[in-house]
RNA sequence: GCGCCUGUAGCUCAGCUGGAUAGAGUGUUUGGCUACGAACCAAAAGGUCGGGGGUUCGAAUCCCUCCAGGCGCGCCA
């Protein structure tokens, strides 16, 4: 990567300067440096600022700059200093080989090995089956799915899974409440107690119950039914689990018990108030967790707990959770356990995401069940699974999303998606228009296509566009430029996104991306009766296409090719 | 009362492992299609970075404190 190749430029060039005395012995030679592209252009491409060492080189940044300025030998790029800032500007060798890489390695071209082939669980979404999923559901789904998609992409090991709370009270409450549905469509007139769930999706559901009956338990029924829908959505929403995973086969294994057994063993278990607790604040919690209540049953918690020795038993390096930010007071306990048990708390990795409020008819509306709540199906129906996947995305997990339906309903091709899908649709169809037949308009007959597949493809092998950036204007050389370097940088985006478990910066680089090929578009004439120059401008319209799919189907968009 | 998150342009948000004149989209104003997609491009205007202290060559960024909003706070899931 460019960044990293100037930074280390910048370094050996500190090492030599201090080797010869023009800087002081006390100079941090390992400080870290960073390369960023100059505020202003004419400066260079890349700057490295190398301001940091001021102090253990005891003099200014500008003073610093130029002494490790003059132990930098230039090699197809040029050097000049402003300030504490080393700037450099590229020779077009550099934004060749860029575009040589590009289309060498194709979808390919983003890797990189930060993974280390580490087995990683990632479950998320885990919601109650019973009932749709709402809106905040949305944003876990996409978080998580995208999460897995460039955590795989860099070689992470990655096993998707969703965990059904199908063992708890709740279900008892469905169950109730699909009965009273259905003895109410049979006629008789009884009214939903207080505490059930009172939405319409149990109505149909009740139909359902009636009409293909199989013996089943109202409980069973309905949690299947639940289940099964929101399956549907989520292979719909882009969403692929590895395994949905039961709370009830841990009671039906045993592995509730065994893990108490353990639980108990560790000594961290006690009893008070008829109830059993688990002594978490002993692992910094603020306080016990009750693991079983005191009319005998377990509390989510304890099943929670051995869901989690389930999966570390399974030989993961590493968990990660999506959790809503009303969990948050989860995590302490539940690394507790983890310690207890004897595994280490570290694997487990919790990504918090803030809530999603739905602006409604001007009014906030909460994303819990109400009766007349937006679904998340509602939403895919209004806006698209493109446009709700990249809004749920573009923000940082820690921002609330105020989604406003009438503004995404109303004003959807304002949506910045469609920006996005634009860029690779044009650059597609650039592409498509070289391999058309021609109208001459002086002599209305028909000319052969301005290129073949073949010729495209045998360029594209063994790209050379250096003599490509003679022939451009000013503006139109600067816009090229700047698109390369665009793409250049994809690379390290994609590996900062996975660090930082991020991907609204994938979807902040392609709005960023998009901007560079439409400028470049706008400034640069890609066709011409010039075969060679045609060629070489689709090699870079291609380069691009490739990266802008790549990225998009990272997160699950659509990358299409006509809008 | 305690814990977590947030506060940056009219609005929605980036920037937060400290560095150049604090950025983008949207909205407002204006300019740009007889050739590859105008769902586009360009320009202008718009900011006490919630307030106040501190750390230093330098703070939106780190520390302290206060203010405002969201979420959570021993046997719901």
């Amino acid at each position: 990567m460019l960044k990293d190749y100037f930074i280390k430029t910048v370094k050996d060039a500190i090492l030599k300067a201090v080797e010869l005395g023009n800087l002081p012995e006390t100079t941090d030679k390992n400080i870290e440096l960073t390369c960023d592209k100059p505020k202003n252009k004419d400066f260079g491409d890349f700057a490295v600022n190398v301001s940091p060492l001021a102090k253990s080189a005891k003099n200014s940044p500008i003073n610093i700059a130029n002494a490790i300025k003059d132990k930098i030998e230039p090699k197809n790029f040029s050097v000049n200093v402003i300030a504490g800032f080393i700037n450099f500007k590229l020779e077009n060798k550099f934004l060749n080989d860029i575009i040589v890489e590009i289309l060498s390695k194709k979808q390919d071209y983003l890797k990189t090995n930060i993974g280390k082939n580490e087995k990683v669980n990632i479950e998320y979404v885990s919601a109650n089956p019973t009932g749709p999923f709402h809106i905040g559901h949305g944003r876990w789904a996409a978080l998580g799915s995208a999460l897995a998609n460039i955590m795989k992409y860099c070689n992470y090991d990655v096993f998707q899974e969703f965990y059904i709370n199908d063992a708890g009270n709740q279900i008892n409450k469905l169950a109730k409440s699909l009965e009273i549905r259905v003895r109410q469509l049979k006629g008789e007139k009884i009214e939903l107690e207080e505490g059930l769930y009172p939405g319409e999706y149990l109505i149909d559901c009740a139909k359902r119950y009636i009409e293909d009956d199989k013996g089943l338990s109202y409980g069973d029924f309905a949690k299947n039914d639940m289940l099964r829908q929101q399956k549907e959505l989520l292979e719909k929403f882009g969403t692929h689990f590895d395994l949905f995973f039961s709370e009830l086969t841990l009671y039906q294994n045993n592995e509730v018990d065994k893990c108490m057994e353990m639980l108990n063993k560790s000594g961290k278990i006690y009893k008070k108030d008829d109830a059993v607790w688990f002594k978490s604040s002993d692992f910094g919690d603020d306080q016990d967790r009750v693991l079983v209540k005191s009319d005998g049953k377990n509390t989510y918690l304890t099943a929670d707990i051995a869901y989690h020795k389930n999966k570390l038993d399974r030989g993961f390096d590493r968990l990660i959770n999506i959790w809503g930010a009303d969990h948050h007071g989860y995590i302490p306990r539940m690394k507790a356990a983890i310690e207890a048990l004897g595994y280490d708390p570290n694997k487990l990795e919790v990504i918090l995401g803030q809530l999603v409020n739905i602006i409604q008819d001007g009014q906030a509306q909460r994303m819990g069940k109400r009766k007349k709540m937006v679904t998340l199906d509602d939403l895919v129906e209004e806006v698209g699974v493109d446009a709700t996947r990249f809004w749920m995305l573009m923000r940082s997990s820690d921002t609330t999303i105020d989604f406003d339906i009438d503004l995404a309903k109303s004003q959807s091709d304002k949506n910045p998606v469609f920006y996005v899908q634009y860029a690779h649709a044009r650059a597609c169809s650039i592409l498509r228009k070289a391999l058309e037949k021609r109208l001459d308009i002086d002599n209305k007959t028909e000319l052969e296509p301005l290129l073949t597949k073949d010729e495209i493809d045998k360029f594209n092998q063994n790209p050379d566009i250096i003599s490509m950036f003679d022939n451009l204007s000013d503006e139109s050389y600067e816009a090229t430029k700047a698109l390369i370097l665009k793409l250049e940088e994809g690379k390290a985006l994609l590996a900062n996104a996975v660090k930082y478990r991020a991907p609204y910066m994938i979807c902040k680089y392609l709005l960023e991306l998009a901007n560079s090929f439409h400028h470049f578009y706008n400034y640069t004439r890609v066709l011409s009766d010039n075969k060679k120059d045609s060629l070489m401008k689709l090699a870079l319209v291609d380069s691009f296409r490739q990266v802008m799919a790549i990225m998009l189907n990272l997160i699950g968009v659509s990358a299409v090719e006509k809008m």
